[in-house]
DNA sequence: AGCACGCCGACT
DNA sequence: GTCGGCGTGCTC
């Protein structure tokens, strides 16, 4: 530790506070004096924020006007790697300390002091006189001596009434004390056995607990095919983790998935981990925040933003799916999950796994050039194996118009039907039809707000913007040439495939899984159960199928669109293509039968798809790397976007324009800058977008000069500006 | 982020 | 005449 750690009341202390002002302020340390790091409420203005003490104060302001620090609050104070990790994100994604700072505290009560419950325990003298509900109680609580219960806890569980209870605490036989409201995590046991392992599975389990046990910083790529058991490999350095005492974290993409994984966890470790995601009770963020803190919960299973946890003593993350979009922050501060793991563990030598069936091209091309390890699972569990995969050559089928599913499909799913076998189609459109157009005037029906077109939601009778969520109903008259009766869906959506498919097998169970049709995390996920015990022939789904879910009857899939994610000029759209399909056709046969998958495309001879159905995923990757060191675009060189919005276009294009035209900053490091152009959605909730791009090489300290180049412009009424380092949309 | 101060349109 | 619109500026 570096600079002063202890301030006397009255010292100069700078504070950080969550307030957007982009600098520290200056207080009196607080009677008692304050440790650096200490969280501290501060008096701002009128009002009392939450602040930590970052350092001693810098002077330059007139001490007469210095207020005190409050009160110093009951919580760990910030560790100095938590505070570097923070320093370095914020460098490194552009974003103001402050705003850094919320995304640590994001848990509500954090200046109340913990919140207390009032339990009992028995007390020294014995019941005047002993009935049978007073020794139902008393038992109870020999029982349970561990526990600690409430009043009405204790008198439900020894079935009496509350006034039984309340006698004993009269009489001395109970009393009551007060204990902290936000219980410690019930401990995890890293000695129950795991599930048995597979030879190739112990080993690669050996060499993550080896590299956990060094109590280093390591970063290691897990590659295996879905259904190689990767989590059951994993799960072995988070039991490492726990042997050595140190704190372990796993990121999931999917909050969706988080029900089923906690219930493997509590397999393997006898209890139920902590868990952090944005659907979590206030109560409960609470007391993940206050637990991760004291160190009394071992392990977190959590979305991105878990990564800001005030971990006392974190020895591993284990970032699951890590090529998962989701790990992009996409709002508020922009930054990637994945990419933030790797700094943390860097910060507090703690080992990262970064696991997945198709990593992303930026941890491939660390893993080939040894900044990462590399451990490989090649069998699929037991005695499945991948499915053989096909394309249909869409030109030379024969379909009726507004169609999808093509002979040779239909022929597939046919034969499965006779065996009893399940089938999925797979198609990444939500809805019913992506288009609606008139057929008087050809006018496509756009959404008011947003630079996007309207989908119908045929289950909801009504189109919808998948930009903004506004909704409409389907227009009998077009909105454009007023004629009547002329509109007309165009194109296929999931629930269209699902009429289709119920038009070709009558008799077939046809299941529809898209995250519309479902008013719950919980009802999609119990109709997925039914449909795993096999109560479907026909499963048709968006881009959720994709994403581990275990099907045991399944053998074939049917891709109805491969070309979808290749369209447009989106750097990283191969690379897309290629997990989707390969982990949607990974649902495939995953239990004793062989699986097939059929991928429907026009262009049977793009290099994407044909190498997803070669199956040579390394030359995919080394063909990837190629085109993208040629291009000096990411992971050979950098890339930062800045998108300016406002409500006044003109408006928001002058800013770019004047941008561009004192680019100085930028071109001293040698980057080049291209645009201002409309954003790839051009208009979201009624506010223009318009977007820039600065490329630069691999080294420049880029994030330097874009910050020296922006900072002169001032942001006029609604006008914003942000910065997305490594942006994951580029055009 | 809040909250105050401050300068121009439609109201009891 | 004033109530109130939200533009600009400040908070140790």
């Amino acid at each position: 530790m570096s600079g002063q750690d202890f301030f006397h009341q009255g010292d100069r202390v700078a504070v950080l506070t969550a307030q957007p002002l982009d600098r520290l302020l200056d207080y009196r340390a607080p009677e008692g004096g304050c440790f650096r790091g200490a969280f501290v409420e501060v008096p701002l203005g009128p009002r009392k924020v939450l602040g930590v003490i970052w350092g001693a104060g810098g002077g330059g302001f007139d001490s007469a006007k210095l207020r005190s620090v409050i009160r110093v609050l009951d919580l760990a104070p910030m560790r100095e790697e938590m505070r570097q990790f923070l320093t370095r994100a914020a460098d490194y994604t552009l974003t103001p300390m402050s705003l850094m700072l919320r995304l640590a505290t994001r848990a509500p009560g954090l200046s109340d002091p913990p919140s207390m419950r009032k339990v009992l325990r028995l007390g020294d003298s014995a019941p005047e006189r002993m009935t049978e509900a007073r020794a139902r109680v008393l038992t109870v609580m020999e029982d349970f001596s561990a526990l600690a219960f409430t009043a009405k806890e204790l008198s439900d569980l020894a079935e009496v009434t509350p006034s039984v209870v309340k006698g004993l605490v009269k009489q001395g036989a109970l009393r009551e004390e007060e204990t902290p409201r936000d219980l410690p995590y019930p401990p995890l046991d890293p000695a129950r056995p795991g599930k048995k392992l597979t030879e190739d599975q112990a080993a690669a389990a050996a060499t993550l607990a080896k590299a956990v046990q060094s109590g280093s910083y390591g970063t290691t790529l897990l590659k295996g095919v879905t259904g190689s058991g990767k989590t059951e490999v994993y799960l072995e350095a988070v039991a490492a983790c726990l042997r050595s005492g140190r704190q372990a974290l796993v990121l999931l993409p999917e909050i969706a998935l988080t029900a089923e994984f906690l219930k493997r966890v509590e397999q393997r470790f006898g209890a139920t981990p902590a868990e952090w995601h944005s659907g979590a009770t206030m109560t409960e963020r609470r007391r993940v925040w206050r637990m991760v803190g004291q160190g009394s919960a071992q392990l977190v299973i959590g979305a991105r933003s878990a990564l800001f946890l005030p971990f006392r003593d974190l020895g591993l993350i284990i970032v699951d799916e890590e090529h998962d979009t989701a790990y992009k922050q996409e709002e508020g501060v922009l930054y990637n999950a994945r990419d933030m793991a790797v700094l943390r563990a860097v910060m507090c030598s703690a080992q990262v796994v970064l696991a997945s069936a198709t990593p992303s091209l930026e941890t491939w091309v660390n893993a080939e050039a040894g900044k990462y390890k590399r451990v490989d699972l090649k069998a699929r569990f037991g005695t499945a194996v991948l499915p053989t995969m096909r394309a249909v050559d869409m030109r030379s089928e024969a379909l009726a118009p507004s169609t999808w599913i093509s002979p040779t499909l239909k022929q597939a799913m046919t034969l499965r039907l006779e065996r009893g076998e399940q089938s999925l189609l797979f198609l990444n459109r939500r809805g019913f039809a992506p288009v609606t157009i008139c057929r008087a005037c050809g006018t496509q029906v756009a959404c008011d707000n947003c630079d996007a077109r309207m989908v119908e939601h045929r289950f909801l009778k009504r189109l919808m913007c998948h930009q903004c969520g506004e909704t409409k109903p389907v227009p009998e008259v077009c909105p454009s040439c007023q004629v009547e009766g002329k509109m007309a869906p165009v194109g296929p959506g999931i629930e269209r495939l699902g009429e289709e498919a119920a038009a070709l097998f009558p008799e077939a169970r046809i299941a529809v899984l898209s995250s519309d049709l479902f008013g719950s995390a919980r009802a999609l996920k119990a109709r997925i159960e039914e449909i795993a015990a096999g109560e479907a022939d026909i499963v048709l789904g968006t881009q959720l199928v994709a994403k581990g879910h275990n099907f045991p009857l399944l053998t074939l899939v049917g891709v109805i669109d491969a070309d979808l994610g290749l369209q447009g000029s989106d750097l990283r759209a191969g690379e897309r293509t290629f997990q989707l399909m390969r982990q949607v056709a990974g649902r495939a046969g995953r239990a004793e039968r062989p699986g097939e998958a059929l991928l429907q495309t026009f262009q049977p001879e793009h290099p994407v798809i044909l190498a997803i159905l070669s199956g040579d995923e390394e030359e995919f990757w080394r063909a990837e790397a190629e085109e993208r060191r040629a291009a000096g675009v990411p992971p050979f060189g950098r890339m930062a976007g800045i998108i300016l919005s406002g409500s006044d276009l003109a408006q928001v294009f002058d800013l770019g324009n004047a941008l561009a035209r004192n680019d100085g900053p930028l071109r001293q490091v040698g980057a080049q800058l291209f645009g201002p152009a409309p954003a790839p959605i051009a208009r979201v909730r009624g506010r223009h977008r318009v977007r820039l791009l600065v490329k630069a090489e691999k080294g420049v300290a880029l994030q330097e000069a874009l910050a020296r180049w922006v900072q002169p412009f001032r942001m006029k009424g609604d006008l914003r500006l942000s910065i997305d380092i490594d942006p994951q949309n580029f055009f």
